[in-house]
DNA sequence: CTTTCTATGTTTCCAGTGTAAACATTTGAA
DNA sequence: TTCAAATGTTTACACTGGAAACATAGAAAG
C-alpha cells in the first residue's frame, strides 16, 4: 500500500528551488551578520545536492546580486510609500525619507548587508545591481527636487546628498556594530528616535 | 668567486617579514578593492612560503585585525591634528574634523575598507580593532564636547553623532563606488569641495 | 669557537570551497 | 507515446585556510 506518506517524503524537483534558495541565503547572512555562507552549507540546508545551485544562478556572486537587487527594490519601494506619505509637507519629507531609509536597513539587514557589500559593488558584471541602486538613489533626489522646485539644482543636489549620506552613515555605523558601541552611555535610543534628534536637516528656502 | 651578488640572492630569513606581509596586504586591499584576496597569494607575492604567515599571524583574520587597527590609529592621528587645527574656531571645528575623516578614508581606502569590513567587525576575536576604533571615535566626540562645554551633553552627543554619521555616510558610498554613480550629472567635484557644501552642519548654541 | 636554544621559514597534509562536466530524472509539449 | 527541455546528482579539479612536523639561521651560553 504505497501511498502518499505523511512526510512529502522528499519531492523529487522541490517545487520551487530558486526561491527558497534565496530564502535560505537571506536567512543565513542574517544569521551570521556577513555575508561568507558557503553554497554548500546554503544547498544542504536547502535539502539539495550543491551543485544543484547551478540550475538557477550562474555563479555564487549572481545569487548575492539577486539579493542585492531585490533589496534595492524594498528600498525603493520604501522611499516611494515616505515621500507619499509625506505629500507636500516639505518640512517632514526629508525626515520620513531618512526614516524609511534606516528603518528598511533594520528590517532587512541581510539584504542592506549584501546592497553595500564591497564583494559586489563596482563589478559591472551585475548591471541589475546597479540599475536597481540607481532607481532606489533617484527616488530621493526627485523627491527633493519636486518639494522645493524652484531652488537651484545644485543646493538641491546637495540637500538630498547630505540626507542620503547622513542617514546611509547612520545605517551602516548600525550595522557594522559601531553605533552600538558609541552610545551605550545614553542607553542607546532606538534608530527611529535617533533619527528624530537628528533630522530633519537644514532645508532648501 | 661566490660573493654577493647585485641581487641580494634572497635571504634566509627575510629581514622583517611581518611588515612586509602588512605592505603587502594593504597594496592587494588597495589594487583588488575588497577583502578577498588569499593568504597563498600574499605569500607568494612577498616571496616566501604561505605558511610562513602564520609565525607572525595566528590566522587570516587578524592579520586583517592588524590593518583594521592600524588604520583606526591613522584615523585617530588625522582627527586630533584637525582638532588642533582648529584650535577653539568653533565655525569651522566640525568642518574640519569631517574633512580629515573623509581624508583619511580617501589617502588610505584600504585600511577604511578593512575597518569597516563586515567580516571583521562585531567579533570579539579582536578587541584591539575595537580599542582602536574607540579612540577614534571618541576624538571626534570629545572635540565637540570641548568647543561647547555648556551645551547640554545629549545635544553634544547628538551633534557628534550628526557629523560623523554623515561624513562615515559620504566615505563609505565614497569606497563602495555608489557616491560616483550617483554625482557624474555635476561632474563629480571632489569629496573636500563637496564637503564644504554639505559642512557644517547645525551647530550646537 | 663550540653547543644549544629559539625564532623564523618550509614541506607536507587535510578538510572545505566554488565550479565545470557528464549523467540521471522528471515534466510538459508534440 | 515520444522526446526534448528543465531540473538535480555524481564525480572531478584547482584552490583555499590552517595544522603538524621538519629545517635552518642567528643569538646566547658554555
Amino acid at each position: 500500500m504505497v501511498r502518499k506518506s505523511v512526510e512529502p517524503s522528499l519531492p523529487y524537483h522541490h517545487g520551487d528551488l530558486r526561491a527558497a534558495l534565496l530564502r535560505k541565503a537571506v536567512a543565513l547572512i542574517r544569521k551570521r551578520g556577513d555575508v561568507a555562507f558557503s553554497l554548500r552549507e546554503l544547498a544542504s540546508l536547502t535539502g539539495v545536492s550543491h551543485t544543484a545551485v547551478y540550475r538557477h544562478f550562474p555563479n555564487r556572486g549572481a545569487l548575492l546580486a539577486e539579493v542585492a537587487s531585490h533589496g534595492f527594490d524594498l528600498l525603493a519601494q520604501a522611499l516611494t510609500r515616505a515621500a507619499e506619505a509625506a505629500g507636500g509637507d516639505r518640512a517632514s519629507a526629508l525626515g520620513r525619507l531618512g526614516q524609511a531609509y534606516v528603518a528598511m536597513a533594520m528590517k532587512h539587514p541581510a539584504h542592506f548587508t549584501v546592497m553595500f557589500s564591497p564583494d559586489l559593488h563596482g563589478l559591472p558584471e551585475f548591471p541589475r545591481v546597479r540599475e536597481a541602486a540607481d532607481r532606489a538613489f533617484n527616488i530621493m533626489a526627485e523627491t527633493v527636487a519636486l518639494l522645493w522646485p524652484d531652488a537651484d539644482p545644485q543646493r538641491m543636489q546637495t540637500e538630498a546628498l547630505r540626507c542620503w549620506a547622513l542617514v546611509h552613515g547612520l545605517a551602516t555605523l548600525q550595522i557594522s556594530g559601531n553605533l552600538g558601541a558609541y552610545l551605550p552611555s545614553v542607553a542607546a535610543p532606538d534608530l527611529a528616535t535617533l533619527l528624530n534628534r537628528l533630522l530633519p536637516l537644514q532645508r532648501p528656502t
